[in-house]
DNA sequence: TGCAATTGTGCAAACGTATGCGTAAATAGC
DNA sequence: GCTATTTACGCATACGTTTGCACAATTGCA
């Protein structure tokens, strides 16, 4: 069974009292050099390990950092992790990644889990459940530093930093506009994620602001993962008419959307437009290169991270705030039909 | 500042007594419903969230499990990660995930985050930088249950779960000598990192078995990664005579071979033949279609949690083993130049 | 009405580390 | 050689929660 030794059995085993191993083992200026070393040396042979349970319990600060994701297996996600990483990591936070994979019993429970470990701080994204902030109140009441980045809340007061998506959205249908398209689908998100929505909204407005219909039947909607989406991406491709561009989600269902239009043999960009979402690494590897709208996520990452540090310093001094990042237009092969000036 | 009630706290404003508070909270038998309501609703409104410190100082057993990972981009790390989950999320484990990001000393300091927090077992993949293991020492001392993933540690005795690198290289190799190329390159991993080794002896090995001779000449070494690669594809690609085949060590880099090759016309697979490793998932989706070997990452996860919770629940009765996992040869465009029969 | 059984609550100690304070021993200063 | 200072350590307490035990209050039963 295992079992670490405690300050106290090396105080025992060398005869000294506990209070003078705590504060060898912390290179306190008061204990002999002797002592210091005898401590260390017995310290490593037995393996002795702090008891943080019992260290931290007197102090408020923990030096620790939450990261709560709804989903880990995207670049999105590590890049913004990696952007939290750059900010927080020198001022000496660890970082804990937790994962609530979409559910939100786990998030329940694992923002539970934070709070209980007393993080000095919580980065958040909601799954895509998440709709009931019961569970936030407690980090509020407590005035626990909180950032909620990626995915909007709705009714729920706190730091927020988001992607403009809608814009993001304009920009990319604006775009297949501009390359000629007329008859332009879109393959959306869930019908429950904010992000999808906004998107949703900058699609339209686009086909408003160039005096195209918005047709319902030309948009359906998936999760945002490739292998859930052949039906949802069929669906757009057997329609007749075919539409002469698709603005798709997200750059992995795009590349679901490329494979299947390449399988009906049609031709990419010329009969079909289609423009992604996200810029993930491989997006520009792919034949036809795919363009896509890149959001600033490491970037994001790094404003969550100095916004949380804002608050750990001063809490009260930074009244809730929600911040929008400028997506960019990444014009690759898969949509540049014709290449007009300011394309070029 | 922030500042969490306790149980104190509370039994002081209700007139109640901290054990009773306790109890009322942990829902125990002996507490009236009347209390129990009065201790929920106060709690409730203050925010309460407890002190995870305190209450953990006393148990032995945590019910978390540490996951640390020196990269956590990649397919290979989510899948993995998945994995475990399936498993021990059930029994009722928290699991925490933590980022070495290839940094050795990082590593150390999170390995003693981990067990400073005594973690009830630990589940790790080296960084590329990891050679020296004193600070696994502890965890062996203190008999933590402990499991090595994915990349192999040399001379240090612990449960390890890996892929046979070597047979799926092997894999690989072979396959290309059998679509008919003579000439194979290897574009291999860090000359550091265990498993890229092992695919190079396993490439070697199958030069070998086919009469093929070694030539140092056509291996050449990057890190895993597409954005550090392109000198190192461009060496490859500019021999004269070109290799037909090239064997690249993981889908990410032979993605930014598909590429380059493209660019400098080069028909794939005909005049060139490539095959990656690791079968990410938008491998499938590639044009040409990536021939690659996949490993099964989520039974890796899978294994790695039954190898840690035995030990959690006797540590003892399971020495110290190696399990190597079976890769598979996924054949698509990339490589298929002939469909001889056995690959069809 | 009296006594036993049951119910609900409080007291006190324990977990392991950190730290203010007291003090004995060693050293310095004259 | 005596006092003053410094050095090196121990004592006691605190952190917040849990839990064995004691006990008061209530109920049940004859």
């Amino acid at each position: 069974m295992s079992k670490y030794q405690s300050t106290v059995d090396i105080a025992r085993a060398l005869n000294l009292s506990p209070s003078t191993v705590s504060r060898a083992l912390n290179d306190h200026y008061s204990i002999s050099a002797k002592t210091k070393q005898r401590v260390l040396d017995y310290a490593r042979e037995v393996g002795f390990q702090k008891n943080l349970y019992a260290s931290r319990l007197n102090h408020r600060k923990t030096f620790t950092v939450g990261i709560l994701m709804p989903e880990i297996s995207s670049h999105t996600f590590s890049t913004i992790t990696s952007g939290i990483k750059e900010v927080l990591e020198p001022e000496g936070y660890d970082l804990i990644l937790m994962h609530s994979a979409e559910q939100y019993e786990k998030e329940v429970h694992l923002i539970n889990y934070l709070t209980s470990i007393r993080a000095d701080g919580i980065i958040y994204s909601p799954t895509k459940e998440t709709n009931d902030y019961a569970h936030l109140e407690t980090i509020l009441k407590n005035k626990i530093p909180f950032v909620n980045i990626d995915r909007g809340l709705t009714d729920f007061r706190c730091h927020q930093i988001l992607l403009n998506d809608k814009q993001g959205a304009y920009l990319a249908t604006q775009h297949l506009f501009d390359m000629g398209c007329r008859s332009i689908a879109h393959l959306a998100g869930p019908k429950d994620a904010s992000n999808a929505r906004h998107r949703i909204e900058g699609y339209q407005s686009a086909l408003n602001a160039n005096g195209l219909p918005f047709d319902p039947a030309l948009i359906t909607h998936s999760d945002f993962r490739i292998t859930n989406s052949n039906d949802a991406i069929r669906y757009l491709l057997e329609r007749d008419p075919l539409p002469d561009g698709i603005f798709v989600v997200n750059d992995e269902m795009a590349l679901g959307c490329m494979h299947l239009a390449s399988e009906k043999g049609l031709d990419i960009p010329h009969q079909l437009a289609i423009i992604g979402f996200d810029d993930e690494v491989y997006s520009q590897y792919f034949r036809p290169s795919l363009s896509t709208v890149r959001s600033p996520v490491q970037e994001m990452g790094r404003r969550a991270a100095r916004v949380c540090l804002q608050q750990i310093e001063n809490y009260e001094a930074y009244p809730a705030d929600t911040q929008l990042l400028t997506p960019q237009l990444i014009v690759r092969a898969s949509s540049r039909r014709t290449t007009p000036k300011h394309y070029a």
